[in-house]
DNA sequence: CCTTCATGTTTACAAACGTAATCGACCCAC
DNA sequence: GTGGGTCGATTACGTTTGTAAACATGAAGG
């Protein structure tokens, strides 16, 4: 199979904040969402004007996070990476960089600095288990 | 609009990935350090020059995150924050921006990417244990 | 047709970042 | 005391990010 020429598919280029935000409001709809369905999501919370939910788009596209298709005179927008590659490489960065990779240490941490309630600590149980089984 | 006045030492000036490089080498430095000592813990893995160090230094003093001592001629520096501080921090901004702020599911979802070795679970569970007497 | 509105594209611009060269002050060896 | 080296400070410069206005174009209404 001859070498896929760009390189691009296979680099990870990065999500800021504010297209994060994106993101979300994309993986939240349900099916492809115009530019306004997304500034109708998102402009609760961010005070956007939805030139910049446009513009935030775009970027999106050109780091091939999301997909366009045309659909009369405009675009639907739709993630190509899923929620959850995002979360879990989001996850494994932060764990990288502060936990030297280990997961126990971050678990550690969370609980020392009581960022854990007791409500947390009942479902991780309940998750440990079930993962036991 | 006038820009809200913020009280110094209340603000928690955003650590970059770079500077947290230095940071990192700072923590790890057994008391201040100097620029040099700086570089040379971190010139290993990052290549960068000495200008660099200093640059980064020179932001996170005004960021407030470290604080110099003059030593003769030059300066030692050392950490104003704490590590598990500024960890904190991170996970906190991680779990709220990913999780909804709920920490089981962060777990969970290492769990489920398979994030989590046997060794970590171990380790969890005896964490677990433990906070539980 | 012509005006208006909706929509994506282009351009803008300041702040933050990554990376570093240069500058001015100071100290040491000759 | 003078030429080098050392140090922090200043300046630089391209890229990314946040935020958005201006522009082009096509649709729609009158």
């Amino acid at each position: 199979m001859p070498r896929k020429s760009v390189s691009q598919s296979e680099n990870p280029e990065r999500i800021s904040d504010a297209e994060h935000a994106v993101m979300e409001a994309l993986w939240d709809h349900a099916g492809p969402a115009t530019a306004q369905d997304v500034f109708d999501s998102v402009g609760e919370s961010r005070e956007w004007s939805l030139a910049t939910v446009k513009t935030l788009l775009s970027r999106l596209v050109q780091k091939q996070a999301i997909a366009t298709r045309p659909d009369g005179r405009r675009f639907l927008y739709s993630p190509l990476i899923e929620r959850a590659d995002y979360v879990g490489g989001e996850s494994r960065r932060l764990l990288d960089k502060l936990f030297g990779g280990r997961a126990a240490s971050l678990v550690a941490h969370l609980a020392e600095s009581e960022a854990l309630s007791e409500k947390d600590l009942t479902e991780i149980e309940a998750l440990l288990k079930e993962l036991r089984q």
